[in-house]
DNA sequence: GTCTATAACCTGATAGAC
DNA sequence: GTCTATCAGGTTATAGAC
């Protein structure tokens, strides 16, 4: 049983928490190590402790973050027995499921492509992203080759697709106000919205 | 003619433009009060004096900055004589002459949804944005009653254009990097999206 | 009206006691 | 490993000379 004073790796963890939801819920501009320090019960020097410097810990926890969004994606893509219209409605569900649970993920990731892009790239390396996308391109381009799906450009296809999926979550106070009808709250509406991109998608592919 | 150093309205008038660039490039959170002192040529005091705090100053700035978009946009949709689908058309066009002029003011726009929304609510009323939103609305409720258009739920309508519109200029780094091909430039492909999108609400709108 | 000087505070970061 | 004390630098904002 290890002393009541020393908790090694425990304390890190809740840290590591800490930061995790306060970058995710403020971004990195708007969060400073002390917000992080009181929400993880500490003082600022512990902080510093355990991650030299602020960049460093943002790095730590930045790959976590978006790294919530892979696994469950990567499932699904890589189903190739599923037909490539049902697999994009299921990533898109992926997607929700991890939203509703994380609205502001969205936003954070658009500000931090913008932010610091090369740490966004090299997360996006580290997590192996490019074998998910190239799965869907190969997957997609296969359907449209055999004539199944229409020839449409792969850029746009996903160009469109995470339009549709990221705005209503990263622009919230204005989609809930302007376009959430009366007796209806802002879930509803984002329900209805995904059987809308689904449609949308489906419409680019077939018709 | 006015003496060499009372230069009254004239400073003023640059620091506002200073101001201006600054929160457009850089976002309310990472811009200082020295940053638009340095580009304005003056001192922090200065600033102070003539905007007492860096939100007033800020307030001061942002209706012009969104402003920008407002007058080339009102033209098009009160022209009631042109079909409803070409001015959807000229009106992506108008979006696009400002974001070509103004990359960075599509997620300038998005963040400031975020961090400050009461002011968001209030730049768009004294703009009488409310007007030009029912004028659209009006315009193609009255060609989707009349047959000409299929019925598509409004806010759908505008959910899917203004998430097109603005996520390839909110996320340009990641886009250029993914998306632009080989011997083509950013700007080549996003005058071929315009035409995608166009015909993705055409598409909407008619089928 | 514009400046210098400075207040009051917060930031990230370090040194050193325990 | 975690704390107190402290640093240098940057932040918004004000007082007061000119």
């Amino acid at each position: 049983m290890a002393t009541a004073n020393h908790n090694t790796g425990n304390l890190e963890q809740k840290i590591i928490e800490a930061a995790r939801e306060t970058f995710l819920n403020r971004g990195y501009s708007e969060t400073s190590m002390s917000d992080i320090a009181v929400r993880a019960g500490i003082n600022r020097p512990t902080l510093h402790y355990y991650f030299r410097t602020k960049e460093r810990m943002f790095g730590a926890v930045f790959g976590s973050i978006v790294g919530a969004l892979v696994p469950r994606v990567k499932d699904i893509i890589l189903r190739s027995d599923i037909p490539i219209g049902k697999r994009v409605q299921l990533v898109i569900d992926a997607y929700y499921e991890v939203f509703k649970e994380n609205p502001r993920l969205p936003l954070f990731i658009v500000k931090e492509i913008d932010r610091d892009y090369d740490n966004v790239v090299r997360t996006a390396r580290e997590l192996g992203l490019q074998t998910y996308m190239d799965s869907i391109r190969k997957g997609l381009q296969d359907e449209m080759d055999s004539g199944k799906l229409r020839q449409v450009p792969m850029r746009y296809l996903f160009m469109t697709f995470y339009s549709m999926l990221i705005i209503p979550f990263a622009t919230c106070n204005l989609c809930n106000n302007l376009f959430v009808a009366e007796g209806e709250c802002f879930d509803d509406m984002l329900a209805e919205w995904k059987a809308y991109i689904v449609s949308a998608v489906e419409r680019t592919l077939t018709i």
